[in-house]
DNA sequence: GTCTATATGATGATAGAC
DNA sequence: GTCTATCATCATATAGAC
């Protein structure tokens, strides 16, 4: 018995990962199953034992960026509140270069969600109003007012910042993505 | 001589225009020539006796969305410079439905560009930094200090609500939208 | 300049050996 | 379960008639 079910469901996931890397950077119909699968040591015809098809793919990654969001976990237990929320600001922005290799749910979403049927802009709805939630739990810990409404502002920043930074000049990029940060953590602290 | 200049010239037009719409709602890939070549009312191979493949199309395109952006033309001579600057902003906002037939330049390209080569980038950056300082000069003469600061996370702001809108599920739109305005709105009134 | 017809290439998906 | 080989489809692009 060489393949254990084991070894399917790592190999699923490894397929998942890969996936949502690509998505991520080149957005859904910039990225072909074979390079997937090639990425992730297989070859083209070895995918439908796993998947039934892209679309199926697709759904799949945008789940498992979502599940292994960079917002469910602290960086270090040594930060303090104040350095969390940095931190995670901080993080979101790192997506800003195109191609970067970690999987940023929301802009690899917002290149493609919209563009998807009902049932992928369902999943990106959960995840926006998921790191809303988490942001504006977040704040209202450190005695923010409008919370709420607050998270949901820094969040649209943030999408903003990152979908404009990917598209500029890369000369330009960090500048940019430099001002925006101040203005967002500025916009935090005057709450 | 059944075609003339002109007329070679009017057929551009309409192919330009016919291309900024369709790219606008679908993105690059989702488009075709042949697509584009019978909402022009061709066929598919007459298509290379006015451009010489789909990049240089969609460069062309961009330029010509850029070209008769929205921020270039007030709406009514009778608004006040007040409702000008709020109408602006309702008006980017109009784009937020995905299937909006009006090409928004920016909305348009934050789909692509970040995929694109460099070119197209650079024409992003001039589009972008163009609708920055048309609004930080609006903004300047309203009396703001910092306006080109504020200008800028206006429009990072404007960008984000689009974007995120887009991939949003229908039934949430609307009201997100509207919260997003009111903050905007709010900014730009405090400074 | 626009048409019809076709070449060329790539992609998603399937078939069958191991 | 993974491989190699192949199919079917669709897109860009070209060729040649009018």
């Amino acid at each position: 018995m060489p393949y254990s079910p084991k070894h399917k469901e790592q190999t699923r996931q490894r397929i998942l990962q890969t996936a949502a890397k690509l998505f991520c950077s080149k957005g859904f119909d910039r990225v072909t199953l074979k390079q997937i699968m090639k990425q992730a040591n297989m070859t083209h015809g070895a995918f439908y034992a796993h998947f039934s098809g892209k679309s199926t793919l697709y759904e799949a990654a945008l789940q498992f960026a979502t599940a292994k969001g960079f917002w469910a976990r602290k960086d270090k237990h040594t930060e303090t509140k104040d350095t969390h929320l940095k931190a995670m600001i901080a993080r979101y922005l790192s997506w800003s270069r195109p191609n970067d290799n970690n999987p940023s749910p929301l802009e690899f979403l917002v290149t493609d969600a919209a563009h998807q049927d009902e049932t992928v802009r369902q999943t990106y709805q959960e995840c926006f109003d998921n790191l809303v939630n988490r942001l504006s739990s977040i704040l209202t810990k450190r005695g923010f007012n409008a919370a709420q409404s607050l998270a949901e502002e820094t969040m649209v920043s943030l999408v903003g910042t990152v979908s404009v930074a990917r598209s500029i000049q890369e000369t330009q990029r960090a500048a940019f993505v430099s001002r925006a940060k101040a203005r967002i953590l500025m916009r935090l602290e005057q709450g």
